[in-house]
DNA sequence: CGATCGCCGACTGTCGACAGTTTTCCCAAC
DNA sequence: GTTGGGAAAACTGTCGACAGTCGGCGATCG
């Protein structure tokens, strides 16, 4: 790297692998609509603002593709991917099928230990909803719900709802505001919990249906909102 | 391309995109076990005897690994993926996670049309068991699940079963041999089918548990098999 | 004889450059 | 004013090269 001049308030570029730094950049610069959906991403502007190279750049970006945050047409480059009502269903939907799954394979093992942790996730996220961090809600949000599929314990099944995540904070962000009082949020999952408690298959089904539906009508009339 | 000298066999290289050649090369190379579960790939080898530059190499690389074929240790490249028993496992869980949500959404949109489409697969995939390409048997299999799961008209969902496809493709390839009879075939697909046009939520889960859980515990044996 | 340290080779991460292609912009013609 | 053509600019795809790093092998010391 040449270390060059201008990249402004970027001073982060040295700590790692190049692609994992440019990626959690362009991550950023899109959650925080610093690029907006539908916009085009030039390779050797991005590199010369970060003052690196194009082929970081290039593979950088084609992480991001993969998790869906961009998307590339050959010979044209990258493109900050544009979600649409629709798409937005079909992820929310999958999210769905994916929970249920983990929620019906948890219920053998749940157990007093586990419904202490999740539990206590479940406080972290009521604290950073007096907190005025969107970004830090939904990282709660999120990782409450991760700990449930990780305790499922299927790998694959982790990585599948992982690769959604980035997918779920791209359209989330987008909206700019998550509907997060510390009493709706702590009512909506220690339902999730009490059900898991039960360990009653049909009432699992049922809590996280109906979790995962108020989240998707929020946010897919949020997006509406937006689009139009 | 300075169209070099040593690539011996391989004189496919000159079609389209380099990334997607070498992507396919690799691919091919991979489920034919031209290159093991654990080998490590020398970029600048592969670079080499394909007659391309190392960037190609490397893009395509990182597509395979993002589809599950191969893992990238950093500083140490890239190896070709080894499944053990569990992560087998795990994947047939996901496959399963993804039918049932595929076919309790299909149940309303299943009509008489579909049905026929459908079993005219059957018929392909019956036909291509009396031959001996096992990669085609394979290939049609995977064909009709992936018809039922686009049918289920849910985008990310699709793309999220053509994700464990190439893990599908992969194991099965390992293993060498399918248990493909035309008879066996047809009466377990068929079964699928008769489950949908009963329009009936509760047998269609029970028709693709049964269907899946078959084909798991036939892979999972096998790789026992091939590792031990 | 065994263990540790240092050197050597190979390889990945990164870079700058070139060529073909796509887009854009300008000018002319209708 | 609009449209069509053509040249130029910009960009992606690809390439060869350099440097830092990791693993292996041999030499040296205990």
């Amino acid at each position: 790297m040449t270390s060059s001049k201008a990249h402004g308030d970027f001073t982060i570029i040295q700590q790692r692998n190049l692609v994992e730094q440019v990626a959690d950049y362009l991550t950023q610069s899109i959650i925080s609509q610093h690029f907006a959906p539908g916009d085009r991403l030039s390779e050797v502007q991005l590199a010369r603002d970060l003052g690196v190279s194009r082929a970081p750049v290039r593979e950088a970006a084609r992480l991001l593709e993969s998790r869906g945050l961009l998307v590339s047409r050959p010979r044209r480059g990258f493109f900050v991917r544009a979600l649409d009502a629709a798409e937005l269903n079909d992820v929310f939907d999958l999210r769905l099928c994916l929970e249920r799954h983990a929620m019906a394979r948890l219920v053998d093992g749940f157990d007093a230990g586990r419904e202490k942790v999740l539990r206590q996730q479940v406080e972290v996220m009521c604290e950073a909803a007096t907190g005025d961090s969107e970004s830090r809600k939904i990282e709660e949000d999120l990782t409450f719900h991760r700990m449930i599929i990780a305790y499922a314990d299927n790998r694959r099944l982790l990585k599948a709802f992982d690769d959604i995540t980035h997918e779920l904070r791209l359209c989330i962000a987008l909206i700019g505001k998550t509907h997060a009082d510390p009493d709706s949020i702590s009512t909506s999952h220690w339902a999730l919990l009490d059900a898991l408690a039960s360990k009653d298959p049909q009432r699992c089904r049922e809590a996280i249906d109906y979790h995962i539906g108020v989240a998707r009508d929020y946010v897919v009339q949020g997006i509406g909102e937006t689009v139009s």
